[in-house]
DNA sequence: CCTACCGATCGGTAGG
DNA sequence: CCTACCGATCGGTAGG
């Protein structure tokens, strides 16, 4: 109603409109991936969700696949940012890795629909998609062990293979999507918390200053 | 072809192959699981592999659904047998809860189809199953707590929640499905370790004697 | 233990 | 001519 949005080209609006309605429709069928399985949720759910036909999902996807990748592909992007610009503000390993590992549970906490698709759907997708999720995967946890690599260099962190190191945390947090429950006793931040001095402890040296 | 094989009753050697029968289809079936989901994998692809047909399968299983039941049912048994033995030990709780943690990561890794399938196929189960199976995953769990419930009141322990303590453990074993490598650099006993050790330096109360 | 087939339901697409 | 959608139905495949 105001003039900045008569002035807005119709192509603007309608782009507009065009990523709402996409944003809108990945939440609910991830939300339905979530609960029933990908396999399990027919395209009519979908729709029937958001009280659109199956056409109008065609519309904004060019199938089912295309859902699903979408949902592995945003997951990355934000889990892959977060921890980018962690690593960037370049702080000591011990303080880099917590800060790691806490914000990666919060992701977890904060989307746990999300997390469990990332986490149980990969058969889903063909073979380009999973190469590229591998790639994705590879990456991601890349950072997190060069973070420990330079740790046991500096003679903070015990000499663990990094991988097993980080396979551990990430385990811990990734297994959050089962059992945190957004009501119960602990908040997220405390829950990141405490598993962030958790394994600061089981990562230390022996003769590392506390 | 020996005299004790030949005055078996013959309905003894028929339920003896029964068994043998069950089984294979059950590690057929569960590799192919793993592998495609659950969803993904067909009653013909699952006779194929054996070269059987599919009435074979269905001679053996009801349906489709037991068999996944049998492998959700099989996996609770190994795992809740084997800690319940370590718990009926009456060792110290950091003795107790390392040993359990050991052996937790251990069953995850000597058959991590099975655990991967655990993890993520819980969605095909119907209702009354998953009410069992989240029966099963409360006693399991409840295992774990009430070890750890000792620790802390022995101060030995830090006065975290017990269920986020456990959740924090078994989250870090159960990923172990998705990157231990057999062929890896370190054994499922060095792996197995590793995490024990880890988590009970996380565990250790501050003024604990170490 | 196999062949043949069912009831149903799936993802995806047509014309208007 | 393009966009956003609807009602109807396609070929193919699933468990049994």
């Amino acid at each position: 109603m105001t003039k900045a949005h008569k002035a807005a080209p119709r192509e603007e609006i309608a782009l507009r409109k065009h990523t709402v309605v996409r944003d809108e429709i990945l939440i609910s069928a991830a939300r339905l991936f979530a609960e029933r399985g990908y396999r399990a949720v027919t395209m009519d759910d979908i729709a029937a969700t958001l009280q659109y036909t199956k056409s109008v999902i065609y519309y904004y996807f060019k199938n089912k696949n295309e859902i699903l990748w979408q949902i592995y592909c945003r997951t990355f992007e934000k889990y892959s940012g977060d921890v980018e610009a962690i690593r960037d503000k370049n702080e000591t390993p011990e303080i880099t890795m917590s800060l790691m590992i806490r914000q990666h549970a919060l992701n977890v906490m904060k989307n746990p629909e999300w997390a469990a698709i990332y986490n149980k759907e990969e058969s889903e997708l063909n073979p380009q998609q999973k190469q590229q999720l591998s790639r994705m995967k590879r990456n991601y946890d890349a950072v997190f062990e060069s973070v420990f690599q330079r740790g046991v260099s500096d003679g903070v962190f015990r000499d663990i293979p990094p991988h097993v190191a980080v396979g551990a945390s990430l385990g811990m947090c990734n297994w959050l999507h089962v059992w945190f429950n957004s009501k119960g006793s602990l908040t997220a931040d405390e829950i990141a918390d405490l598993f962030a001095s958790m394994l600061w402890k089981g990562y230390k040296a022996e003769n590392a200053s506390s």
